[in-house]
DNA sequence: GTATATATGGATACACCGTACGGTAATGAG
DNA sequence: CTCATTACCGTACGGTGTATCCATATATAC
């Protein structure tokens, strides 16, 4: 059975989901396939395809999701896949936004997107379009990315607020018993862990009433 | 003239500002210092901790800001100012979210957001600030990061359309010829070159005014 | 002044990385 | 059968972050 750029992404997704992306090498993906490091160079120009192919795996799963009944269903549809998407393959977040898109299951869900919005503003100005789409992704990219973070850190640290405490506490409960970041602390402390897709899907939906509501140019 | 964390973070931020993130290792920076490399191990406990370092002398510069008149005028200056620093140091917009931020100037600019989007929302509840700050940040992160790699390969293709079409274009014109991603096809076609600066300057209000404009919970 | 402890700077070494390159085996053409 | 070309493969190079040991200088105790 050869080699295939689908079965090295494959297998280099697997271990990017298991070590991290500074777990993953061009060698030990070799070595799980059984073959020299060097035969990857057969089907790959150098790792930073691999990277992109990886990413356009992950968006095809994403793609999938497909045109919904309005614009809005599918551009909730689209944003909470590519949430789901990056919870399961926390590397992905690290990727995005770090470098064009351009992979075949990409673009089309940037047509969907821009499709959909393009919708949602009527017949839009191409300027306005471009903006709407910009803002959106911008969302999507930051909230993704803060969340894989924030989710990190807490699984090193652990969750229930005492051994939070006594991981990050040494420094940073001292910094914010001096008193310079009251509200920050306030966040912090009593802060209760809400939801994070009900988050995700709020700030989602205040995003798009901007989007939409905002007088043309 | 001892070293000190200031002065390897400062040369650190020279040379990733001169060879970006992946041209900086310890050694280099040594070399530059003058010193041998396990030097930098006496005030640095590892190579990430340095990131930290570097990440908060830019946040010090974002955090001269201060206070403006209003919220509104504050969130916006801080919002540009982070802009500016990461167009200044585009490794900055590689190491925005990617881990949390937690030095002492970092806080500083975390506390003088959240502080302004609390007087924003009026009393809020802690759960409405925890959101607004959350799409805030999540929509700077994105729209920074969007807009550097985006300078980035602008910067290997060349401005002009011919340049464009010829180095992305054996791939990226074929796709678009496919006639598979029509609105994708428009904004990057006959998307003119919008002014950034303004782009986001839009964006950040309209994300603004979502978040302010929502009904409470 | 001498001897001992302690801090400081340096070099070496390890395990690993991405990948350039040269050699060998297999395949097709004349 | 001979030759040329292609496909496969292992080795090796220059680089990385960092652990560890060693020498030297400095400070303290007698």
């Amino acid at each position: 059975m050869p080699l295939s750029r689908q079965k090295i992404a494959a297998t280099a997704i697997r271990l990017a989901d298991a070590h991290g992306l500074d777990g993953l090498s061009l060698r030990k993906i070799a070595k799980e396939l059984g073959v020299g490091p060097m035969r990857l160079y057969d089907y790959v120009i150098n790792k930073s395809e691999l990277l992109d192919l990886m990413v356009d795996v992950v968006y095809a799963r994403i793609a999938e999701v497909g045109q919904r009944s309005g614009w809005r269903d599918t551009v909730l549809a689209i944003a909470h896949a590519t949430r789901d998407a990056a919870l399961d393959h926390e590397w992905f977040s690290d990727l995005l936004g770090g470098r064009p898109h351009l992979g075949p299951h990409a673009l089309a869900v940037g047509e969907a997107t821009a499709a959909a919005l393009s919708e949602a503003l009527g017949v839009p100005d191409i300027d306005d379009l471009q903006r709407a789409v910009g803002a959106l992704n911008a969302f999507i990219i930051g909230a993704v990315r803060r969340e894989v973070t924030e989710r990190r850190t807490t699984r090193f640290t652990g969750t229930d607020e005492a051994a939070f405490q006594a991981s990050l506490g040494p420094y940073l409960t001292r910094m914010l018993n001096t008193g310079r970041y009251p509200t920050v602390a306030r966040l912090v402390i009593d802060g209760a862990h809400l939801n994070a897709e009900e988050t995700f899907d709020h700030n989602l939906t205040t995003v798009l009433d901007g989007i939409t509501s905002r007088p043309r140019t």
